[in-house]
DNA sequence: CATGAATGAGAATTCATTCAT
DNA sequence: TATGAATGAATTCTCATTCAT
């Protein structure tokens, strides 16, 4: 149609934007790459030369998609605070990100861990990367409470996961209910949320660590 | 082959069987009627005269696995205890189901929801429920701690969201891991692992609802 | 269109015909299993579910083409007879088999030998028996004029290759010819005319190998 | 990459010599443009602009070693030779040009004849060229035996034929067997092997028509 | 002169679905 | 009741060919 001379890298963002977009509402199997080059507004030969299969057009979303959310809430943190200002600054940026970026977090969260091996394996970097970002925050509050860290170690790790399991499904259904549910939360609220839900169950596991006595 | 006159009732169960073992590893769009079948052990044909359609027969599996499910957790809260009591009962039967049943939990939680509107619909009925029946035990324990009711509600149901969504995320992770890992968790234990990191957070809000000035 | 049943046995021969045929005419690639599904009177999935892959497909061709050529010299031989009736039977059935089946012999000879190695592996397969057989021949002969059949061994194993190397390009020839160029010669002429080229080498050779001294 | 400047006759020397090599080993339809332009070191456009279509571009192969076959035959014969001398010359010249250009004659032989009518017709020419000249010469052998040129006459285009046909098949199978099969045969002993054969049956011939009454 | 960027057309293969028995 | 046989409709991917610079 029109075949105007992009820059490559134009080029390959409108693909992968298109990508993103189809996989993430579609998932990998009902999605086609003749969809996604029609929606890319390319020819799908095109969408070939840039990207080479299927497969790999998944791979390159999921690893734009995963780094995009890293950064956002690694920018959103500052090193300097209390880790309980730096898990609330981690989870604000989560959670703006993924309302802003609803395809590319249901790539990652809802399509990519469903999908099989290959695909899950590049979520679960980034999805580990995030869990032991908060296991150390936990571990810094443990110390600062003045916590044997590494009494309280293995339960902290558990704890994380279930943060981050329980972050990453408010996300999905913060995101999920589209237009018809009225609004959608804020993320913000949906952060404190949360925090509320969260913390005091911290901060009595780091009570009872400090009385020994109790398991 | 096995040309067993089997009575109506068995041999859809067995369709249903395949089909949810299948849908649950592969997804719907991977899942091919020709596997299903041959895994339940009857011709395609007879497939089609029982369940009509793939869209079907998958709402029938995502119906079947949702009813199972809701009578896992009902049957297992005993509802002259205490609220605190009754999480407990809801949380290990659910537990204990899902791990009990991992493809009908796939099929749930992993398939239904990434493959359109209609699936996801089905499962979102009985998510739904699930809240509601956590709301509804939040509820009672503030009444119980003597705070007004309507005053916490908003926040109780955003609590009864997240726990639900944890749980899910819990189970998920719970079943998720294959043998590699070691030994799979106890249902007993994740239950509690998620009570002590919930629990706390109930408490505390209805704390500072007891104590009006703080939101 | 036509949902005839058609017994398997019928329905392979009917889209081996069509193969045969197409890729005799065509060549492997020019070939299109649309085209051969078209010419056989099926659809496509069909021609997949009784041959699997073009490249089975073709397998298939040049398998049966082989086995029905090799066929037609054996049973044109009397191995009673002498090594020079034998001959002249062979190359009969040869020309006789090969101008009753030009697609077949398109694909063994002209097709199959050009479209890589594990194609032409398979015509090698019979190709090799024919010059084993006719060395042998020669070799009787020898043995019948008194030579040494150790001491022409070698030269024997060349002359078959080369009277089989003429015997195909005879074949391709008399085959190849089409309407335009007036009528075809008869199998029997071509085997004459072969007969008449061959045999005094042979002799000339089995001459020399009687008189020592010459090479 | 290598802007350098190069006259247009090299240029396109470099483009037919990929071509040959690339045709040659993979046949007409396997072979792409794409690779063949890179294997000629230039760009696709470039390729375009010199030999118009992929159809133009086999055909300008054939083309060109259909005549550098038929120069080095010619050139291996001495006009003023007897009969026999001159065949010697040109077997001689046929198989050490085939055994020196592998991939031109692949395309000659093995490719172009089996692409259809219209490559198959420009080998064609070549072919009957080669064929009357090798009938001329045995025209002239009968005529030096003192045989009636015109009674041998069909016979002789025959023998040609048949010859030609050794000839080519003795090239292809000399050229075909790879590095493993230890050394490959020099042109000067395919060329001795196919006149062992091939002569007797000449002179048997001729001996039968100089004494009248034998067909 | 030379090319990077782009596409229309087609090929192999798979799948949900349905007759005819 | 139950099925072996059959197909229409996609889907992924490739290739010859051509603008725009």
């Amino acid at each position: 149609m029109t075949r105007r001379r992009v820059p490559k890298e134009v080029r390959e963002r409108q693909m992968l934007d298109a990508a993103v977009a189809t996989f993430g509402r579609l998932g990998y199997r009902a999605a086609s790459m003749d969809g996604i080059a029609e929606r890319a507004g390319v020819s799908k030969p095109l969408l070939y030369l840039y990207l080479n299969s299927k497969e790999e057009l998944f791979t390159a979303c999921i690893r734009r998609e995963a780094a995009a959310l890293a950064a956002a809430v690694t920018g959103a943190v500052d090193a300097g605070e209390s880790p309980e200002r730096q898990l609330w600054g981690g989870l604000l940026g989560f959670f703006t990100h993924t309302a802003d970026h609803p395809d590319g977090w249901a790539v990652l969260y809802r399509q990519a861990r469903t999908t099989g091996r290959p695909f899950a394996a590049e979520v679960d970097v980034l999805r580990e990367g995030l869990v032991e970002y908060v296991a150390g925050l936990f571990a810094a509050a443990a110390r600062d409470a003045g916590c044997d860290a590494a009494l309280v170690g293995r339960e902290v790790t558990a704890l994380a996961h279930a943060l981050v399991g329980a972050a990453e499904s408010l996300a999905d259904w913060a995101g999920g209910a589209p237009p018809a549910s009225g609004e959608r939360p804020e993320p913000k609220d949906t952060a404190a949320t949360l925090m509320d839900f969260a913390w005091p169950g911290l901060e009595a596991l780091l009570a009872r660590a400090r009385t020994p006595g109790t398991t």
